[in-house]
DNA sequence: TTAGCGCTTAATGTATATAATAATAACTAA
DNA sequence: TTAGTTATTATTATATACATTAAGCGCTAA
């Protein structure tokens, strides 16, 4: 009996790490972030045929990915065959981060009433972190530990549901974000903001944090929409 | 040419109703209003085989909306082959409606907002109906003449994501309704709330009709936790 | 007994063949 | 010429056949 413990010690974790994908699910998520990072122009017309001779694979795993996708909004039936990639114009960008300034306020709200106070030390780290990297000149690794900031945050709101519209809205917008925190001078700002957040969520202050992360984010929209 | 209208005279919304969908959108959609409406309970095994031979179909079409689903959801894959459909515990209820309350109050913020005046009769007369019926005891209908307003109220939000977004959130949730409005007394207080969202619209008081509607949802949530 | 191995089977995953569809091009008759 | 009709073609939709996988069962050997 005690050697089952050692048969299967260390395995557990290398299963997960398996996980084998259908060719469906991998179309899938790479077709998505191609989309997401841009390396798909929208506009750009997708037909199963030419995917699949494209990628040497049959038809039935690319009519998947693209069936689901468009469901989610990325890609869109067009009358004369085939599917386009949907761009964003002003006000889908508009749109989109009003929602997610409701939805990460919500969130931070949440963090503030449900949150376990040794959770927060990781927070300041990032903090730090994201300081010493401004100081250094370093920006353009801000915005990873920015979003790291965020996803810890959000984390503490302990709502998956919430947690992963939020990460749905911002996939849509992620072509976008190289506006957002590119000057230094707007990232100072953005850091301090992330101390404040904190401070309101020590205090658990949910009304505060709520109201300060919408107006963070909606100084985001106006400095993406300025490049629009 | 003058023929040419002639022609096609009330044929454009005709095709419109054909619309054909195909089988995949069928099952799709038929698949997922069961699981909506509590005709297939949670827990329930589905499996592409069984399902495609009941509905006398080949397995592709079945393919197509399970995935659907399971994406937006709805199933689950089980380790042991099939799907199952997914139920909510007490904390989703609570998680869903907690998100649909804020989302809900930005639509009515946004209705307050950029609403053009002329829109609102139809919400008047809504509240009306719904006053009448109260009256009258026809109650059973009362939880559609309430869906309805709040659908108008947040037609005028002008933001078609975020009504996609809210009517998926209650279409997870429908299968509680029935919890939710259900004594007269709840549903009277629904239609006060009602008229003072209106009131708040017509002031433009995007504040003030936000928090209502926020209040108002919550109280709806209480009711549904109630039964659980 | 019981650990371990391989067979069976039930299910999904993938490929391919066939059908249906809708747009365009080409052609014919007034 | 031009309206109307048919043929062509490109593409998606559906069916079916085949491959793969993983769970369960029973056998065998220690």
């Amino acid at each position: 009996m005690k050697n089952d413990n050692q048969n299967t010690m260390g395995i557990e974790h290398l299963s997960s790490l398996a996980e084998r994908k259908s060719l469906g699910q991998h179309v899938f998520e790479n077709i998505k972030q191609a989309i997401i990072q841009g390396d798909i122009p929208s506009g750009q017309r997708l037909v199963e045929n030419r995917l699949a001779a494209k990628l040497g694979i049959s038809r039935t795993p690319i009519r998947e990915a693209i069936h689901k996708l468009e469901r989610e909004g990325y890609l869109r039936k067009r009358s004369r065959g085939g599917f386009v990639v949907l761009g964003l114009d002003s006000n889908d960008i508009e749109e989109t981060f009003g929602i997610r300034s409701v939805l990460e306020g919500y969130a931070a709200r949440l963090a503030a009433i449900k949150h376990d106070e040794r959770d927060l030390k990781p927070l300041e780290a990032q903090i730090q972190t994201f300081q010493q990297h401004l100081d250094s000149g370093k920006l353009d690794i801000l915005p990873d530990i920015n979003t790291e900031f965020h996803d810890m945050l959000y984390a503490l709101s302990k709502s998956p549901r919430l947690i992963k519209m939020i990460n749905d809205l911002k996939d849509q917008i992620y072509r976008f974000r190289q506006m957002i925190l590119r000057d230094a001078e707007l990232a100072g700002m953005s850091n301090e903001d992330h101390r404040h957040m904190l401070e309101f969520i020590k205090r658990r202050d949910a009304e505060g944090v709520e109201n300060l992360v919408r107006e963070h984010l909606l100084r985001g929209q106006a400095a993406a929409m300025k490049y629009i």
